[in-house]
DNA sequence: TTCTTGTTTTGATCCATGTCAATGCAAGGG
DNA sequence: CCCTTGCATTGACATGGATCAAAACAAGAA
């Protein structure tokens, strides 16, 4: 819609780029993403090695589970889910992506992507060869720190779901996933109290352990309660200390 | 037990070191650990950075959430449970950590340790302070690569208990469990089919997501069945096929 | 040995969530 | 506009696992 034009280049492989802002230095994600704490040679030096703005539409791949590993994504715009397919047929999507965060660390250990990871709306993406990355980082070690640390970050964020699904009940789950989001759109310079789900409740019922149902009641009792407005994917949360009592009350 | 009087040395803090073994070159976990890929003066550099043998005895801890980071520690002789407490009383039991196995990566992101670390049985670590590890990786690509795969498969681990916390029924995720175990006991040299769980049927229900009579009642089932015989914490897979078939069939 | 303590097993009952089914609602296409 | 399609809500009912309770069992201490 916005860049309907840019988006119709040529596509040398599955990913569109364009290069309308070209480095890291003056992106505005810059202090949420990988060049944190690095100076301005070194953002300069990062930026040169990334291919900015991917473009995937809603529904788009960025990658397919079992396909090889190259490069990890930073997302620039939009948001994407990440979801692994056992043979049986059974689902479980494994995280939800915004501006800044990284997606393919699980790649890493095996060359081949674990996940599949789907745009839920128009997006753009940063794509960072991982083999420069690592060369990079053998220059400048707080690049290589900070890329530590995210990981480390995401295995932070693997053992909070595992906590959620492993001893919280329904609602407990869901006021938990609305105050991360919550907290997340605040960072990024949004409304903490208003906001749009990308997903739907099937995808969140996948994320949080909980059939499709189980969610909208959810939603519906802590309407109910007064706690939150829910008119399809907007959510608007009236109070949100009441929200947070729901956790392990 | 078996070195008691190595036991008793003095303990300048809360971890005994003793140097009978005193590098990674000579150590039979070469291959499962950390220095997997190296030639052999990088194994050499790479042991002299580590403190080797830290005993901890059964039930103490090896580092306790909200502590300071410094070091991660490398499994050199019996088992460990990792798991988190939030402050209303719950518990998730998020990991069990056998020979070979890298504790601690948790802690990178914040220099705090998210997680208690507890011995399940008389155990030694060898203790890899971080920042060496770290300007090491600089001059060695090859660890900083391997590291970065172990981090990386950390979180794959993850996103399957993840899996099996949101979409598996007891029984499965008892099966996935053993399976799990016998996996990695095979890999160590001992019997894929017989061995003797460290754990209690409460901390196995923890990281199952499952209360310790449901654990038990799984037990008791899949004995009924003919697949495994039961005896306390001793185990034997009889039936090895059925009890994959148990899984998503 | 007996006592104690922690763990495991088993049974009886309850409840949160899953399952099945119907209806409502919003968005896009013809 | 109506029709279609996908998503969300709501209700009725079934069930797997939680909970509560008791007893069995194992290991160590006295």
């Amino acid at each position: 819609m916005r860049n309907a034009v840019l988006q119709d280049t040529l596509t040398p492989k599955h990913l569109k780029a364009s290069h309308i802002q070209p480095n890291c230095s003056t992106c505005s994600l810059r202090e949420l993403c990988l060049p944190v704490g690095l100076d301005e040679p070194e953002v300069e030096a990062l930026g040169d090695l990334v291919n900015h703005k991917c473009q995937v539409k809603r529904g788009e791949y960025l990658h397919r589970a079992g396909s090889d590993f190259k490069s990890l994504y930073a997302v620039r715009r939009g948001v994407f889910k990440t979801c692994i397919l056992e043979k049986d047929g059974r689902q479980q999507v494994t995280g939800f992506h915004m501006t800044g965060e990284l997606i393919g660390l699980d790649a890493i250990s095996t060359e081949r992507h674990t996940c599949d990871a789907i745009a839920l709306e128009d997006s753009e993406v940063c794509e960072i060869p991982f083999a420069k990355l690592e060369e990079m980082g053998r220059n400048i070690p707080p690049l290589m720190h900070h890329f530590h640390k995210i990981m480390s970050r995401e295995i932070v964020k693997d053992h909070g779901v595992m906590m959620l699904l492993g001893s919280m009940k329904a609602e407990e789950r869901l006021a938990t996933f609305l105050l991360n989001l919550s907290r997340r759109y605040f960072k990024r310079g949004y409304s903490s109290s208003d906001f749009i789900l990308r997903m739907t409740r099937e995808e969140i019922g996948s994320y949080l352990g909980l059939k499709l149902e189980t969610v909208s009641r959810a939603f519906s009792r802590l309407q109910e309660e007064g706690i939150i407005t829910v008119k399809n994917k907007h959510i608007n949360i009236s109070d949100i200390d009441r929200l947070r009592s729901k956790i392990g009350g």
